[in-house]
DNA sequence: TTTAGCAGTCGAGCATTGAGAGTGCTAACA
DNA sequence: TGTTAGCACTCTCAATGCTCGACTGCTAAA
């Protein structure tokens, strides 16, 4: 998009956004005039106006009404509308240290903490665990016919869990722990997964095939189980806005916060981006009227999952942003 | 209640219930009439059907249209018009193997499950943690300053942490081993999070003291992670219903289901009740025009949580108590 | 006790109306 | 060429009144 406005086109376009923002009813041409532009007449912000209209920025409810803006205006409302200035960082801090203790708390109660500032819907997606590097892998015998597997891996996430043992002989137990060591340590979990080494092993380490296809199904188990976990908070924060007033707006805004499985698809678009932001249906399928910012998340440098709101297009960017930005920089620098 | 009603004043109220769960609409003597009782005349019917009104029965939301059931008529038809008959075994079973593989799989997903069999908002709160006994605790030593703790119950879960060890001497994991093992060893998770227990262990064992806190830090931390979680599946399935054509119930609806201690409280008002079912406002704040029930879930015969059922007062009772039942069932009977 | 008949009540749906809000256009002005 | 005042036009919204249809409650008779 490199269409250029004019300097008071963007004025214009900016001033009806951030009065939507607020008021959330159709703006006019008189009202942008009284609070940002008194230099200029009515009439003449309205010709302003039907040229972004003309341009799609902008979209007339009905011909006697104000105008709304259209996803293409805040798509470049958050472009360039939105400096770093803005961030309010201390309340933010504030806020958290007084109702969560530990840093577990935070990260567990991510949604939670988003939608209770922003006032937003919010969700907490865990990060899938294929880059998961496992450390060491442990068999302790429990001299009851089982062993408990203990894995450790590099985000410190010790993963427990029995499993039968065959007949037990003296020194299997030792020996066993040796094999795993030496075939799994190193390697990421999504290397382990992948069937091509389970077929080495099978033909290799046939008296422990048991031990070793007991972990597998632990490994893979434990994928399945943290596998884009999705946590929504707040769903009902929607009746605190007027786009509520309208059935339609509820219905689908519900129902796609219902369907996990869409959001996890909507969050992991874009796996590889910071942040991101989809705003209305042109950006992804389902989201009429509704905007979704996502941004991922870091513990000790390594990413843990996503934040994401979900709200009305017409809402607060700024003050999401800036939400997100700062919680993703508690999180990150906290030293546990 | 020992109001005591007439044959055919019961058939009357069941016969309206049965029509109102169904159409969701007012229902006429001519209705009832014409379906359940065609040897006598509406006028007959209007006559019981005033007379149920008086007492507390029926409601009337305006003089020209039909009747509708009241809370207590609804109280009334859980409690003599269900059977366990009616219950429809076969189908829920097929309908479980076909989606899920495991037993795991079908507690996790249990509330989904529900909610996708009965087309109602379901919930699933795990049971506190209170009567878990530890059959042992364990210190592994990891030879980096810290230890793996283990934490072995008598629900086969294990529970995973480390902490750190002060100065190493040599047999001191040992040791602690040994005195971990003797203090905490078949106690339930409450006995020992009293406070009273950790005076005890103050005095007598001043040397481990850091390892029984880090202890206790790990046990009330997991009790605290496990406590009264609740997950609620297909809150969006009130746009299905009727009612949902009514706006404030919409609200109220998405209100409560939005609030999780408030849906908690619910589920755990009747802790010692194997089935629960609450009917409106006058079984508990916050029901108005809903109803919510719920069963205790066992696994091996021990709780493991309560799953419940949320929905519009006129909900098919003996589908949600049926499905509840039989999904009890399956879970409680399965051999690992 | 039951019933038929009938008057009475109320809601849902629809058309009409007037007020209010904004726009687009035109013609004049800088 | 860009800006402005003025005005006609359009459309929504809320209020009003109307009719139709659905039930009920009552009364009087069986």
């Amino acid at each position: 998009m490199d269409e250029r406005l004019t300097e008071r086109k963007k004025k214009v376009l900016q001033a009806l956004i951030d009065r939507y923002i607020t008021s959330v009813e159709p703006i006019s041409s008189g009202d942008i005039q009284k609070k940002y532009l008194p230099d200029v007449s009515p009439a003449t912000i309205r010709s302003e106006l039907s040229h972004l209209e003309e341009m799609g920025y902008l979209i007339k409810p009905h011909i006697s009404a104000g105008r709304v803006p259209s996803s293409k205006a805040y798509r470049y409302y958050v472009e360039n509308f939105i400096s770093d200035e803005d961030i309010d960082l201390e309340q933010l801090r504030k806020n958290i240290s007084q109702n969560y203790d530990s840093v577990v708390e935070i990260v567990r109660n991510g949604a939670k903490i988003v939608s209770d500032v922003t006032n937003y819907t919010s969700m907490l997606m865990i990060a899938n665990s294929d880059t998961l590097t496992i450390k060491d892998i442990k068999l302790l015998d429990m001299y009851d016919g089982s062993a408990l597997v203990l894995i450790i891996t590099d985000s410190g996430v010790i993963k427990d869990k029995e499993i039968k043992l065959p007949k037990i002989e003296d020194n299997y137990v030792e020996v066993a722990n040796g094999l795993l060591a030496k075939s799994f340590a190193g390697k990421t979990l999504s290397q382990i997964l992948s069937s091509q080494m389970q077929v080495d092993l099978d033909s290799e380490l046939e008296d422990f095939r048991q031990i070793f296809e007991g972990v597998f199904e632990l490994l893979s188990e434990y994928k399945k189980s943290r596998e884009g976990q999705l946590f929504v908070e707040g769903a009902d924060k929607i009746f605190d806005y007027p786009e509520s007033k309208n059935y339609d707006n509820v219905k689908n805004f519900m129902s796609l916060v219902g369907k996990k499985e869409k959001l996890q698809e909507l969050m992991k678009d874009d796996a590889d981006i910071e942040f991101s932001i989809k705003i209305g249906a042109e950006d992804a399928a389902g989201l009429d009227n509704m905007a979704l910012v996502s941004a991922k998340y870091h513990v000790k440098g390594k990413e843990v999952g996503q934040l994401g709101v979900i709200g009305p297009e017409r809402m607060d960017y700024k003050k999401v942003l800036s939400v997100l930005k700062q919680l993703g920089k508690i999180i990150d620098n906290l030293d546990d």
